[in-house]
RNA sequence: CAGGUCGGUCGGGCGGUCGCGGCCCUGGUACAGGGUCGAGGAAAGUCCGCGCUCCACAGGGCAGGGUGCCGGGUAACACCCGGGGCGCCGUAAGGUGCCGGACAGGGCCACAGAAACAUACCGCCUCGGAUGAGGUAAGGGUGAAAUGGUGGUGUAAGAGACCACCGGCGAGCGCAGUAAUGCGCCGGCCAGGCAACCCCCACCCGGAGCAAGGCCAAGCAGGGACCAUCCCUUCGGGGUAAGGGCGGCCCGUCCAAGGGUCCCGGGUAGGCCGCUAGAGCCGCCGGGAGACCGGUGGCCCAGAGAGAUGACCGCCCAUCUCCUUCGGGAGUGGACAGAACGCGGCUUAUAGACCGGCCUGGGUG
RNA sequence: CGGGGUGUAGCGCAGCCCGGUAGCGCACGUGCAUUGGGGGCAUGUGGUCGGCGGUUCAAAUCCGCCCACCCCGA
């Protein structure tokens, strides 16, 4: 995942799969779990920030909720979770 | 029942919730809502064969390539079906490989061996004192390969020289079969191998590919070379011709107007069509030994642009792993892969499940 | 999507058309020479010929099928 800010009250994410990570098939595959993936964290997000996800080789592998809990993990060390709002909803 | 073998089918199912792409409708336009459809048996490799489009109307010859037992199927094939011969594996069902021509010609057959396609090293026999000369191919030896095997007759020694049986060979005759071929008779002992080396024979193949090709819009700047004819004329005629269509060459043929061809330079990187209703799929009936063919009823089944078909939850079926008190329990959660002119094949990848035919062994009646 | 090419020693390449011996350069080992190094000379090591089948007595070479890499085409 890569990180910058964009000096506005928006959030941009963008998906990348190079050519590393398989055919096209396995490629588009990957960038749909990412998104669904990103889908689920989007309303606990601080604004004004890009991202750009890149799909390594074993991604497609991995299933849902493996790719979740990894992007989980990376979006807290960047501290881009607004911490309230993620705990009420694991408590969910 | 167990094991095997061949052929065929499927390759997750149901329900719910979020998504993605094409088309249609509605609002209305950088969007939203509704409806509907949305991967495969290999979509793959691009190894063959067709359709389609352009190149001239697809012509002739050469070169080049392909196929190669026989008959059939097909739009066509190197594919499929049925049959034949020879070899190998298997108790069997069955599997698997090969198949025009080596008296049309050329070439090659390393090493070894006397000799590799026409011969005689050792040996055997005869003549002879010996060198040697002649006869011979049974035995030895070399090799991947050296003039068939066994027994006999015969002989100086031997040999298909002759005889019996077997093996192979024959473009000889008869019968059966559409044919490959099979069976019988007869003949004579007949000289290797490689045509996935050239070649010969028969048959087939023009070249390119949807980035084919057609239409529209936008944009730009021109320059150079060659040909476009020239020559002779006794006015009948005769001679000469660049370039391109024609993506190997030749012939033949076409292009010739104020035009053609080539080279350099400049511009564009947009849209529409082609683009999916077809050698189509499913069912039934009929023909056929089968591949397949004919008839009939029903169905419409992705089509975009650097390119969409997935995720989550619950239940079920199958897989794999572990535990087991053999009842079962826990986890896992599916193989190979994925359209971009379209078809028919071949080949390659593929966890597993199901159905049927046949063979072998065991048990029971 | 379509068309074409390459694969041989650690590296770069011959050999393949026309079948019998796999060779060249660099690199590497040893020795000579030098006070020592480089260079030189001599000598040596090293290759499933991309993989699997087939033809042949015999295959890097001929014929199929796969695999990997590279190039070209509006």
């Amino acid at each position: 995942m890569l990180v910058a800010p964009n000096q506005s009250e928006e959030i941009r994410v963008g998906v990348a799969a190079g050519r590393s990570v398989g055919p096209a098939v396995v490629r588009n595959r990957a960038k749909r779990l990412l998104r669904a993936a990103m889908q689920s964290f989007l309303p606990d997000l601080k604004p004004g920030w890009d991202l750009l996800l890149l799909a390594r080789k074993p991604l497609p592998e991995a299933g849902y909720w493996k790719v979740r809990a990894v992007l989980e993990m990376l979006l807290e060390k960047a501290h881009l979770l607004m911490r309230s709002t993620n705990e009420s909803r694991l408590r969910e």
